[in-house]
DNA sequence: CGCTTCATTGATCAATCTCAACTCGCGTGG
DNA sequence: CCACGCGAGTTGAGATTGATCAATGAAGCG
């Protein structure tokens, strides 16, 4: 049985360790564990780290808007998004999807960023914290910075890998490669089932086609090709990956 | 008069400050003059870093091999170089230049990447330094991995836009744009002149294309289209933007 | 229900690639 | 000194990939 983002046994009651929790950044850094048990009251270092209450945004909507980085950086605690660049012409760039667990860009920590915008794919559940504290906590406490960064090292090691997609791959390599990087990350939070391997995958081909730089349309007719193939399977929001060595071989993953 | 990168003006000995160093991170770090005043080896809380002596690289050759990340982080002192990601099938994908002062990938300090390789360009001089005491300094003087940090951002940042500009914008633009990019990393450094504006341009088409996903043939004929449009003249690898207004419109950029 | 978003499919078009030939400048070795 | 080869750039013809346009059906949602 795999888990759907609508499952409503996974969206328990505030109160609580929540799905997404034990694989956030901000559940192994002791930031939920510290607001939620209220030890950051007592404590003297943590005078006001408090997140935001836990928001909720439905499949679709702003997560954030333009200028709402100014001073809090998100963190997902459950569903998908995507941080989207909109030029002024109407085009869409997708640079990176969010799953739960991930903070909204580390670098986002140093300063905000114009033009971007976070939104969600599934309903998403989100906390925020305010950038000023969190700087602050990160200075008294050394060993969440060097989290922070290893996640901002991985980020930025996953826009590499975008730019040569996006400069040096054909359509049908980037589509593979997609599917095969977010099984990579989904795997890592528990999302993916084995034999066969088989995840829920929310992303409209709009989505993927502002990701990967082409257009809706063509990724439907990639799309269907791996199917025809019998690469893949997707019905009912769920896909199924048939051919694992052929994929990996199209993504040219070895 | 324009400064090239084979002036020999350009070149002074090894003593003294040298031309990129005024815009050189580690300079501004005072990790040069650490080294060169010797204050290094009177201070306690710098016991030994000591960037390796200055090297030097022909044009076209390789700064980095693929494994050479593992224990070192070079620093860019004068001329261009280009990070280089390449494919087993021999494609290539440029992930950034790298001008005088440029740290080579401040994600670096943090882990090596494979694939990867650093080429210089023009003739290039640049320095080493440990990792591990790199590191180490930076922990104990905050303000440097703060300066570090943002330097990092600025990277991200570039790293983003070429993402978009890859994703969702016609050769033509992207032309443009590294040319506008490029111009403004290079003013930051003293190395462009005004009215009209001119700069030394030692990119080869090859390395163009690679950057921006194009094949050569097809960056010359874009090429020769602004220069037949009157937007640019290019003689002697010194090049000439005759209209700013046109250029900056035809990437988008106001 | 009725409406909007999403996906599929076919026809045509445009951007870009591939292949190939040719030029030019440069350095090298005979 | 010159022939030669090599890397770089230009140009044209034709092939390909992916975009655009359009029509239709299916699915999600108020």
């Amino acid at each position: 049985m795999i888990a759907r983002c609508d499952d409503t046994r996974l969206v328990p009651k505030l109160t609580g360790r929540q799905p997404g929790c034990p694989v956030c950044p901000a559940f192994e850094h002791g930031l939920c564990e510290v607001a939620r048990e209220g030890t950051w009251r007592s404590s003297d270092f943590l005078p006001n780290l408090v997140p935001q209450a836990e928001f909720t945004v439905r499949a679709r909507r702003l997560i954030v808007h333009q200028q709402d980085f100014r001073d809090s950086v998100p963190i997902i605690c459950s569903g998908w998004a995507a941080t989207v660049e909109l030029l002024p012409d109407g085009r869409r760039q997708v640079l990176s999807f969010l799953l739960p667990g991930d903070i909204v860009s580390a670098g986002l920590l140093f300063a905000p960023k114009p033009r971007r915008v976070v939104e969600a794919i599934t309903e998403v559940r989100y906390r925020k914290y305010k950038r000023d504290e969190l700087k602050k906590l990160l200075c008294k406490r050394p060993e969440l910075l060097e989290r922070l960064l290893k996640d901002w090292l991985a980020e930025t090691t996953r826009a590499d890998h975008l730019i040569v997609d996006l400069g040096r791959r054909s359509g049908e390599e980037r589509i593979a490669r997609l599917i095969l990087g977010l099984v990579e990350r989904l795997s890592q939070r528990d999302m993916v089932e084995d034999n066969p391997i088989a995840f829920e995958f929310p992303l409209r081909q709009r989505q993927i086609a502002d990701a990967i730089g082409m257009t809706q349309v063509h990724v439907s007719k990639v799309f269907s090709d791996l199917r025809r193939n019998g690469l893949v399977r997707f019905r009912e929001r769920i896909l199924t990956i048939l051919d694992l060595v052929a994929l990996r071989r199209l993504a040219s993953m070895g």
